[in-house]
DNA sequence: ACGGTGACTGACCGGATAGTCATTAATCCA
DNA sequence: TGGATTAATGACTATCCGGTCAGTCACCGT
């Protein structure tokens, strides 16, 4: 109907005209949706323009998701990490020093951050008020489980004599913290950093401050 | 202006009448925004409930404000942190221990950060893309100038021999991010933790893994 | 090549809310 | 006390966007 319904050439976009791809679109538009969510928020990412980034029209979006929060909620579940689990393994059967077990998992972390998990990360902490019930399931099977698996690394360490004694729970969180701050920050007003700190420089920086922090010294520690 | 500076006055006003009050009505409307569109985020927060917290009606709102995003700058703008002043100060005034220094400063952006700017740092990490201007004032006036004053210190230590030799800017971040995670935190996903870390717990922790990874393995520094 | 199936489209609807303004009434002051 | 001033109100308008669905056309089987 209307105008130009079927002349050739309706947008700028030289693209493929309508294709039938039915198994392709839920996880395109999954993709375009984490992007649009992580950059401007729940409310204020238009699901047009999610469908738009995905290829197709605002109508095809609710074809395979019933509405916005469905979208939403799929988009958050999607790149949820099995890489904890790899870390929960790698726990199990580590043999050496915890140093080194600790400096593995703290690298794989930071990998699942630096990916699109940290865009999601900032996300879900924008919108915890606004979906208690994504947020309560979001901290338990991530935020939750990364803790209890930093804690296993931990105690490890303080049982075999090479980490001086801390306060296992409370360290867990400030080791975490740098980790995720950084993931949220670089998705943000990191961008508005002049020279920006290399990922590189930061992390082993922070590395070098954990063990530092965490390593017993060989004989006595000093009170402090 | 010094009416009710802060909450002394009626604020539930179950009864109070339409009352004239031009003075007040600015901040008391500030206060409400920061609590409104820390929880909800700048679009999903409705002007009328900011009103309504302030104890008056939508188009009181914009008697004052021009518009909803006025309001906001204005509410970010609101909290921004004598509190750095007085740490760059001290940094130039200090005649002790850096470590001593460091502790002071770390227990100063503590508080602040406990109070409603935890808040509003989500608030502005989460609308950063959505509002570069405000963005990039808020990097420049608050983040970089905490930066600038935290690697004060670190070159302060590293000079006195105190602190041993690291790569003073991006430890600087590093020192920063537990604190800034911990205030995003305990404003979002940190209400599902079951029985939560105190505050208390987290920033000893912290303090001790910062010090212990920071000081010289020598200390040949005792100072007055 | 052609007809049927169903994936895809986009105009349209309705609800929500940003922003306006004529009206109301609190306060001032002569 | 009464009249002038203006802070405050809330009904109203305009707009935007989530969600719908009648219609279109890509693909497949025959």
């Amino acid at each position: 109907m209307g105008v130009a319904s079927s002349t050739a050439a309706a947008e700028p976009a030289p693209a493929q005209a309508r294709r039938r791809r039915k198994a392709a679109r839920p996880a395109e538009l999954i993709d375009a949706a984490i992007e649009v969510f992580a950059e401007k928020g729940f409310a204020a990412a238009r699901i047009e323009e999610v469908a738009n980034r995905a290829g197709v029209s605002k109508g095809t979006a609710y074809l395979y998701f019933p509405n916005k929060e469905a979208l939403f909620k799929a988009a958050v579940q999607e790149v949820v990490v099995t890489r904890i689990a790899l870390g929960e393994r790698d726990v199990e059967e580590w043999q050496g020093a915890s140093a080194e077990l600790l400096r593995r998992i703290l690298d794989q972390w930071a990998q699942v951050i630096r990916s699109r998990q940290g865009g999601l990360l900032k996300l879900i902490v924008a919108e915890a008020r606004n979906f208690p019930d994504l947020a309560a399931w979001y901290h338990e099977e991530v935020a939750e489980r990364g803790q209890r698996l930093m804690r296993a690394v931990l105690s490890r360490g303080m049982a075999r004599g090479e980490f001086r004694p801390v306060d296992v729970e409370a360290m867990a969180h400030v080791i975490a913290c740098p980790m995720a701050f950084r993931a949220i920050w670089s998705h943000s007003l990191g961008r508005y950093e002049t020279p920006q700190l290399s990922e590189e420089r930061f992390y082993a920086t922070y590395f070098d401050l954990v063990l530092a922090g965490l390593l017993a010294e060989h004989p006595a520690t000093t009170e402090m």
